[in-house]
RNA sequence: GGGCCGGUAGCUCAGUUAGGGAGAGCGUCCGGCUUUUAACCGGACGGUCGGGGGUUCGAAUCCCUCCCGGCCCGCCA
């Protein structure tokens, strides 16, 4: 009924700027009607003029513009096509900002998180993810049952690691495991399950009602749409493949006819067995164009996030069916930029990608959440060699919080998006957490010792005397994680101290050097004092003091290079450093 | 080809909703911490805000245009 010009529906809404100001002659019914209730009801947070430092607070004056009924419905979903990385994070997090801001304004909200699990398998993925989010490769499993499956729903494929109901089922479990690792609590449904029990058969009986409301909207869209287009995916009942080619359609017995033909994806066919036969409305998937609006309806959703790929594509088909064939208003839209991973575009057939799991072993989890609370329309890359820049910015957006830093714009965003982030929207936090900066974390990651780890952070003044012992603990966490970080990347902080004596030999001078330091040390001084004499020892020995550090860092390290070795060694067990420096154990 | 989104310092990013000082952290350089050795402190250097044009007293911000990158207009999420 309504015909809204397409620029209205828009899903770039946090780019438009000032939309339906500069036109007074679309301005009156969209924007009249909704606001005059409720817009001034909104959130205390807000500061009067509608001005908001978080996006997701934007987001959510949209949707409550729209007098949603509680609960309110937020979705994301993927297909389970194969290993989930960051990317896909996208679908949840954003979500649950906005899910939080909503709650937090006194609505009920649900979260629910689709697995797309009725699409085919079009060809084989180059890379799996092992029932603990390991990513292995297609060699690791039995890649031959996999490709017999081609063209087979996701759930109807066996779990290649033999542990779960069916391909699907496997990755389903793995985006929820993600979904929980990061504290958000999401509802899954199985597309596969919803057909089933029936939650769509309304909507394929509507759009089978109106083939040709349905081939003249999709077709303003799709080329391939034309007179003869039936927008149903039977299963075969012969093969067990997804069909496209149905032959007739019976309203009244709610079936339809097909024939199982190829299927041409990127340029390979995935070949039909030619049965003929009938199909239930259960039995068979709507196209993804349809299948998009029908899901807004069958699961009554307020509001849905998705990546720029859909932006242009489905999104303003789905608009246009939702409204014309389901006869029902799309959800709030967001498109959020993709970010790129060391400059580098994800791709998991290139291997360029980072699962849950694995920035988990390398971050905080409120770090990641911070990450994406950023802001979703702008083009960033994530750099692992250099994780400790998103975590330096996150610590200052932490004190932002607490009042630390002088900057206005961050520390108004931090004001309202902190809570959020580290999940404590109703008790937030009144005590800053120590944090260790994620550099010095990883010199600590050097050695194993708590005790060690624990003594010189408080010698560097890293944790407060009166800190309470859960804060320290919290606070000596992230050295696990900036050691793996170490690790991972090989990078500058990846010394480990060694246990065993390194195979070394030194000149006479420096062995003598070694020997009297060996004497400084056993007579009980402390870092600093260790530090100082190095450079006396040097001299008196008339040795090159980079020669003399580069011995210890050899001794000690196996290395050339290290950290602040006089300090470093004053920490250390005072009977394994002396034993070292005389190469003796 | 058409449409959409993105482009701010060497790096990572604020600032674009609401036009007014171009900013932060890191890196680099210099200096300090008795003594060059990656943790700590201070300072400096560093940008045609992708280019050009326009509106304005004033533009990173609004308008036009061009360049570069990504995405969509086939399939698929």
């Amino acid at each position: 009924m309504t015909d809204e010009s397409t620029h209205d529906d828009s899903p770039h809404i946090l780019s438009d700027r000032g939309s339906g100001g500069g036109d007074a002659g679309d301005a009156s019914d969209r924007d009249g009607a909704g606001d005059a209730g409720d817009v001034g009801a909104t959130s205390d947070a807000d500061e009067a003029d509608g001005f908001h430092a978080f996006w997701a607070d934007v987001i959510a004056d949209e949707v409550e513009s729209r007098d949603p009924t509680d609960p309110i419905v937020i979705k994301g979903g993927v297909s389970p096509s194969g290993v989930a990385h960051l990317g896909n994070v996208n679908e949840v997090m954003r979500g649950y900002f906005v899910a939080g801001v909503l709650r937090e304004r006194g609505h009920e909200v649900r979260q629910v998180f689709t697995s797309d699990d009725k699409d085919p398998l079009r060809k084989l993925p180059r890379k799996l993810a092992n029932p603990d989010g390991e990513i292995v490769g297609l060699g690791d499993v039995d890649a031959g049952a996999l490709g017999r499956n081609l063209g087979k729903p996701y759930t109807a494929i066996p779990d290649p690691f033999g542990e779960r109901e069916s391909y699907a089922a496997h990755f389903a479990a793995l985006l929820r495991s993600d979904a929980e690792r990061l504290g958000v609590p999401v509802e899954m449904a199985s597309n596969t399950a919803l057909y089933a029990e029936g939650a769509f058969d309304d909507a394929v009986r509507t759009v089978l009602s109106d083939l040709d409301g349905v081939r003249e909207t999709l077709g303003q869209y799709q080329d391939k749409v034309d007179g003869e287009y039936v927008p149903f995916n039977p299963v075969c009942s012969a093969c067990g493949t997804v069909t496209e080619t149905v032959t007739d359609v019976d309203l009244d017995a709610e079936t339809v006819e097909y024939r199982c033909t190829d299927l041409e994806v990127d340029g390979d066919t995935i070949e039909g067995c030619g049965h003929e036969g009938t199909a239930t409305f259960r039995e068979g998937k709507l196209p993804w164009r349809l299948e998009w609006p029908a899901q807004w309806d069958v699961l009554d959703v307020d509001f849905e996030a998705f990546g720029k790929d859909h932006a242009e594509g489905s999104w303003p088909s789905g608009v246009d069916l939702a409204r014309t064939v389901l006869g029902i208003e799309p959800p709030v839209p967001m498109v959020y930029e993709w970010f790129t991973l060391g400059g580098e575009a994800l791709s998991s057939s290139a291997g360029n990608v980072i699962t849950v799991p694995e920035i988990l072993a390398v971050l905080e989890p409120a770090v990641v959440r911070y990450f994406f609370a950023l802001h979703p329309k702008r083009a960033r890359d994530l750099d692992i060699e250099r994780i400790d820049q998103l975590v330096d910015r996150f610590d200052r957006f932490e004190r932002a919080y607490f009042g630390g830093v002088d900057d206005p714009a961050l520390t108004r965003f931090a004001e309202r998006a902190y809570p959020f982030v580290v999940g404590r929207v109703d008790d937030p936090p009144t005590e800053k957490p120590v944090r260790l900066p994620y550099t010095f974390a990883a010199v600590l990651g050097m050695v194993d010792d708590p005790a060690f780890r624990e003594r010189l952070a408080r010698d560097e003044g890293h944790i407060p005397d009166d800190a309470p012992k859960s804060a320290v603990e919290a606070a000596l966490a992230r050295v696990e994680k900036a050691r793996n970080w170490a690790e991972r990347t090989g990078n500058e902080y990846d010394y480990r101290l060694q246990a065993e004596l390194p195979d070394v030999e030194f000149a006479d001078d420096v062995a003598a050097a070694l020997d009297d330091l060996a004497d400084f040390v056993a007579a009980g001084h402390d870092g600093e004092a260790i530090q100082g004499e190095m450079y006396e020892t040097a001299r008196d020995h008339e040795i090159e003091i980079a020669d003399f550090f580069q011995a210890g860092y050899r001794l000690f390290f196996d290395d050339t290079q290290g950290p602040r070795l006089g300090e470093f060694l004053g920490e250390l067990e005072r009977e394994y450093v002396v034993n070292r420096l005389r190469r003796e154990a």
